[in-house]
DNA sequence: CCAAGTTGTCTATGATACTAGACAACTTGA
DNA sequence: TCAAGTTGTCTAGTATCATAGACAACTTGG
């Protein structure tokens, strides 16, 4: 990358800074509110110019993780999205609720049939017809979670479509006339990003993700849709409430 | 990266598309021996120029991992290590009777102080000083391994400086007068790389490594010296033997 | 031998990445 | 008020990244 690199890696000097104070932030090194280390002592550390520590900044600005003051410093604006787990979870009114833009965005639909574990959880026969949503959920311009979500296709037909024009899926649930639906069991737990995930979380390499699986039901206790999510463990810690 | 990109991720485009074939390479879909698809196919693939591709390659057979016959395809190299557990281990030993060429480098040479675990495999009491190795293995130009080794500081005083001079274990064992040792009790575990172990190894990102702990012991067995070893899980395979 | 398909090499162009130095604009604390 | 430290902006030069097209050199199968 540099002329002082014997072999270049592929991977750009500015994001390997920019990876390295996102996972000191991440690890708590810096927290929010706190002021980094100016631009110059940056560069000392990751031995690179200043001008690209300043890119790595400006990528971090850009995704509202720091936030720069002229003539003060660059401060920490990153915090974890505090997101409750209740039978009763709507996306964005979690992230509205932490004063932050949500946003949705289709990756895929396509069409999918059921193995024997989606046709239980889905109350359908193994090889129904269904109906696959890769989406991506947003915080402002973070990305919170990627998650592939099955419909029925005869309960749901066009899903796809209806996704891509309302990015919502309550939305979606509305459109065929779902007016209200709650969550059943949620199964969490852990793991590595994989690549593709990793693109589109713009997550730094090799970083842990928390690993969603559930089912969402209608008032009657039918199975509506069921999800399989991976969110950024760094930008989001879920809260279960005791009792 | 590319004029395409709306937004630059920091990653080359060449490295997405090498690390893509190592994948592949990774999890068979291409076995040792195979051609792989041409150039210009790949290209497609990727939707990428055909020179962009040909970085790509360029790099992988850099390492060993594919090479290029002009006018009848690029084949596949890479052979997994094959890495006997045996009481008697010597790296060098097991890389030559593969045939390919052993190499050690010297990451980091350091004092540090014993923790209580450290302690007990070394036979020595909490806090006691400490010499830290961080030390990488390589076959041919693959990378292999990264571990970390530590000594008693008192009874192989400045063993880093004879590490980074032999860059072999078993060199510097001798140059203490330790003529023969064994290998004790070895933990197997997996994880996933971390990112400074990446960058050491050269390794895709998010992928699995193999993670062994040993402490290896002279004939009387008195602890010498305890490894923690990070292998990248694609490029080895450990054999143990039943009996 | 020939045609098709492969890798190797060349030239060319534009966009990015990184470094370097200088100075402006601003904040903070003494 | 002033000096020191901070971020913001500008110009400049070199190397890398990626694309594009053309053709050479070679292998393979018929």
């Amino acid at each position: 990358m540099s002329m002082q690199d014997t072999a270049s890696s592929g991977v750009a000097l500015w994001r390997l800074v920019a990876d390295g104070i996102e996972r000191g932030i991440a690890d708590g090194r810096f927290a929010a509110g706190d002021k980094l280390p100016g631009e110059v002592e940056i560069a000392e550390t990751y031995r690179v110019n200043r001008h690209t520590v300043r890119r790595a900044l400006a990528a971090l600005a850009e995704r509202g993780i720091v936030r720069a003051e002229r003539g003060s410093g660059t401060y920490v604006e990153a915090q974890r999205l505090a997101y409750p787990l209740r039978s009763r979870t709507r996306f964005s009114e979690i992230v509205g609720a932490d004063g932050r833009e949500p946003h949705g965005r289709l990756i895929e639909a396509s069409d999918d049939v059921a193995t024997r574990e989606l046709a239980r959880e889905l109350g359908l026969k193994a090889g129904a017809p269904l109906i696959r949503i890769e989406a991506m959920r947003l915080a402002d311009r973070t990305p919170i979670c990627v998650s592939t979500t099955w419909l029925s296709a005869q309960l749901f037909p066009g899903a796809g479509d209806v996704f891509a024009a309302t990015r919502s899926m309550t939305k979606l649930l509305e459109h065929y006339g779902v007016r209200d639906y709650r969550r059943g069991a949620t199964r969490i737990t852990a793991g590595i990003v994989d690549a593709a995930d990793a693109a589109r979380l713009d997550l730094a390499l090799g970083r842990p993700i928390l690993v969603v699986d559930a089912t969402d039901h209608d008032l009657d206790g039918k199975p509506l849709v069921t999800k399989h999510s991976r969110f950024a463990a760094e930008r989001v810690e879920f809260l279960v409430e005791n009792g």
